[in-house]
DNA sequence: CCTTGACTGTACCGATCGGTACATCTATGG
DNA sequence: CCATAGATGTACCGATCGGTACAGTCAAGG
């Protein structure tokens, strides 16, 4: 019963939560104790799968590669939830840094993290990698966001194929 | 009194708005009718704004520098609460698309808009140009967000400025 | 059998939300 | 002076929020 929260965490109140799990608001508060609770035990529940989406990146060809893989993964794949329920996070980061900031700050990391230690084992210095791995992370999930918002797949797709060309090239 | 919306809008409701305006909850409903319309309308009055914000934007050389001096209004300079509100605005679009969808749907084109005409003034046809100008507009959305999440301010405006000489460079 | 502890439904709490009813104040125009 | 219309304060509405109090069910263990 713990680790059905994607279903929800969209209305992020209990009582929708609860019913969409198939269990009460009340039962919710008795297993987390808050919603705060609740929310970081989702967040933590869901690391692993994050940090497997991110951290199957491994040298050039991989990193392209896994690059197109990640963009497909985050908007019509598996992780579709999982990015929306990110991507809600950051925004509520920005309003409420209490008690969502360290969350968020800590969810930007396990993007970033995996990617800059791919562009560190291709040989570019930690700084240009954190710097690389920024553009193409946040990139993306810009343009994930537009094409939540807009549903404009072609373009959208376009942008993110041509933002994976530049910044795995090895010219890059 | 009534553009001073965006002092605000950051909690959405109304009661903290009002005080932060000098007025009560009672008045902006008496003036705008509605949270709705008072949103649909602070937006309106914001958009001329987010036009001259994008719409500095005519050749090559200017688009470089048009596209930094962007980053920097909308992340030290002046534009930097109008950008919250729009990211808010794009953030809540995804989960509530009645009524936040087509404003937010709205505000991308505004921003995606001039981006693109000034492409196609460099020769790009008309597709080529609006997938230019969403990886550069998305790209810089999502490092805006990251720098508000993260605070880290030098990674991000690194990434920003290579995103923007990617985005400028003749080859590009 | 009885007790204990984990689980759960119901009903409630105070706070806040967007919105409204009603009375009042004020200023303008006849 | 008085009528009318805009502006404003107060007090309230029903809904929802996260969270709690209390009573209960039920199975395991003495």
């Amino acid at each position: 019963m713990h680790h059905l929260e994607h279903h929800g965490l969209a209305g992020l109140s209990l009582s929708p939560l609860a019913e969409a799990v198939g269990t009460s608001k009340r039962m919710l508060l008795y297993y987390f104790g808050s919603r705060e609770n609740l929310l970081a035990q989702a967040l933590a529940a869901s690391r692993p799968d994050a940090e497997a989406m991110f951290g199957t990146v491994h040298d050039a060809a991989g990193l392209h590669s896994a690059a197109r893989a990640l963009w497909e993964a985050i908007t019509v794949g598996r992780q579709r939830g999982l990015v929306r329920m990110l991507l809600q996070l950051l925004s509520l980061a920005t309003t409420q840094p209490e008690p969502y900031g360290a969350l968020a700050a800590d969810a930007v990391e396990v993007m970033v993290g995996p990617i800059a230690a791919a562009y560190v084992r291709l040989g570019h210095a930690e700084r240009d990698a954190r710097v690389r791995a920024t553009l193409l992370v946040s990139g993306l999930r810009g343009l994930c966001q537009d094409r939540l918002v807009t549903g404009d797949t072609d373009r959208i797709d376009a942008a993110a194929h041509r933002l994976i060309e530049d910044a795995t090239s090895p010219a890059g």
